[in-house]
DNA sequence: CAATAATTTCAGTATTAACTGAAATTATTG
DNA sequence: CAATAATTTCAGTTAATACTGAAATTATTG
């Protein structure tokens, strides 16, 4: 596909963005590509579009389906897999923190109890224990709203959002 | 600082996770040590403690100190900065979020809108413009949505987070 | 204001992660 | 089931980032 200046700049600054979070830079310009896209695009064709490597493009999608940002479909009269994006944002954004909730979250809450639990033999000072407390109850709040936020309905969700800080509105005053 | 096994365990798992986010491993590690230590330490302590360079540790403070996540502060007959960390989670995390919001969401705003309204010449197709115009507009909502929580007192958050998903309860059932 | 302490800068090095291209594997077609 | 197409794997290379240690700078003390 050819890629008009607008299109190229889009792209560009989204594989910037991947690298601040932790997603390299093809595979977030692959999804940028795939998400402006109007049709699915196989593997060859997204290689040249952004002039890298077949092999590059080959992870960087088993790493986008892993996430479940995108999938693949096939065409008739064509053997080649076709990869197209999530187009609903709110989904995209739903998957995405699920996923980080499970890359990131899970496994420090995992290792935050691991460290709570510790025998009696450790010489960590109490203080401190308290604050991996502290930070495990935080963490565990954290991770239950999510998991409560993803059963949310796609519209009320949105409804949420847009309300904003107004949701306060029915909590009453306590202070 | 001596380390126990469990405070080593935490420091390198933060290590880990830092990188992850878009964080290098000293970074998240001396905040990790700093949001543990129930004193304020000295950048020489630090730099001994996790066996790094001075100057490395050097760098790091001053990001860390960026982000708004630790503070310098003196200790009376010491010429040295002591520094210490945000004890308080949930500011802890109002500051990353504000603080990712500015380094991430706000540069893609100005991308898209740049994208959005450049100039007709330009041969994008008008469902790839759409496209573009759909993220500025989810974007928006989020941002939008950041800054109004921002304001919430942090009471008023707790509550709402611990809420969950039953803040749609007062949301009627539209659909 | 010289001496000393504390901190920062920065050029060079090491480490890590990303990417390529060739070869191997897997799937599809006649 | 051979031939071809599509995809994946992987060893080696390149590029990006993190880190060190020495030197320079800045701040503090007597």
């Amino acid at each position: 596909m050819e890629l008009t200046p607008i299109m190229q700049k889009y792209i560009l600054h989204w594989g910037e963005m991947g690298t601040r979070w932790g997603v390299n830079r093809t595979v977030a310009q692959i999804h940028a590509l795939l998400y402006l896209s109007p049709k699915p695009m196989h593997a060859e064709e997204i290689a040249e579009t952004l002039s890298v490597a077949r092999s590059n493009v080959s992870t960087s999608l088993k790493e986008l389906q892993s996430w479940g940002l995108i999938k693949a479909l096939h065409v008739m009269g064509d053997r080649r897999d076709h990869f197209e994006s999530l187009s609903d944002l709110w989904e995209m954004f739903s998957v995405i923190i699920e996923e980080r909730k499970r890359r990131e979250i899970d496994p420090t809450l995992s290792m935050l109890r691991a460290c709570t639990l510790e025998d009696e033999e450790d010489q960590t000072k109490p203080e401190i224990k308290q604050r991996m407390h502290d930070m495990l109850a935080f963490m565990e709040t954290i991770s239950t709203w999510y998991e409560q936020m993803r059963h949310v309905p796609r519209n009320q969700l949105i409804t949420l959002f847009k309300l904003g800080s107004k949701v306060t509105s029915f909590m009453g005053k306590k202070d």
